[in-house]
DNA sequence: ACAAACTTTCATTTTTTTTTGAAACTTTAA
DNA sequence: TTAAAGTTTCAAAAAAAAATGAAAGTTTGT
């Protein structure tokens, strides 16, 4: 396998591997675009390797730079906009982790609150209602707290975590 | 709110926080009601509760047996078939990992290690491609491995995880 | 102040994913 | 057997998500 054909597989495939997990392909494709590119790209570029218009382009880079995983960067000398991804995987999946429980976790947390708060009326179907809904509570908070606790060791969590885990 | 208020949100959520993470609505919700039901409940009772027809309730029920959260009960006397949803949550959490992981993370895993390697030709960009995708083969690897090891304990496996991350 | 270079926005179109529903299939009880 | 009760399948329809592209907006150099 040679460089071109290497890379466009990455390319594919990580963004299959956003698809699966509810992002959207271009948005990771981009991103894959630019993870393993040595130095920034332009939009002309990545609309062109991507084979995408001018406007998804644009739409996706921002979403990418609203998760923190993608900057602008501006040449000396150039008008256009370049970008770069965050590099350091260990930042990336922290900033990835951040995001989806500020965005997605936490307002489901504040749902299962309400829910299980209801005052049951003491029928076998509202009791499991209330105890289950609790029980789903309790565990995503205490998920959202480890993962939150692992991404504060900043540098290197995984490598730690692997220690941590393996004693 | 009451409970059947409570009930509809509960299932809405869940159905929501689905597709965010790249799971059908439906079958999100089909789940979501199962696992808050204190009793077993047929196909007609999902497609009515949640408004959906037979094929869509079939299809999702054998999806959601697939991933082995979802179970067939057979009541006596009754020729109906009836479901039910692994309520343990820890049960739940490691099956959903184990079948990501078998179905998403392994084949990524491949062809990252694939890419990664291809022979450098020493150029700039061709050394950053081949560092940037060993790099991510080894720590999605490592991330891996730590889910695996994690959901081995099986019994509490978040609790002890607590333990373990805390001290 | 102008216009060239570039980026963003968003109504419309395209693509992808999900859902439907009816026919085919399976199982069970008489 | 057979027919009733139930389930599965899958081509077609519908819905949802993503992409396009051109007009509007912005920035910069002269």
């Amino acid at each position: 396998m040679e460089f071109k054909e290497a890379k466009n597989k990455f390319v594919q495939t990580w963004g299959a591997l956003g698809s699966q997990w509810g992002i959207n392909k271009t948005m990771a494709q981009i991103h894959a675009l630019l993870m393993v590119s040595h130095e920034p790209i332009s939009m002309e570029d990545i609309m062109d390797e991507l084979q995408i218009s001018r406007g998804n382009a644009s739409m996706n880079l921002r979403a990418l730079m609203d998760w923190g995983i993608v900057y602008k960067e501006y040449k000396a000398g150039e008008r256009k906009e370049f970008f770069t991804a965050e590099k350091d995987l260990d930042e990336l999946a922290v900033k990835i982790s951040r995001e989806r429980s500020k965005r997605e976790i936490k307002p489901a947390l504040k749902v299962l609150k309400e829910v299980s708060a209801i005052e049951s009326d003491g029928t076998a179907a509202e009791k499991h209602f209330v105890d289950q809904t609790t029980k789903l509570y309790d565990f995503v908070l205490k998920a959202d707290n480890v993962l939150d606790k692992i991404t504060e060791y900043k540098d290197n969590w995984l490598a730690k975590l692997v220690v941590k885990i393996m004693r």
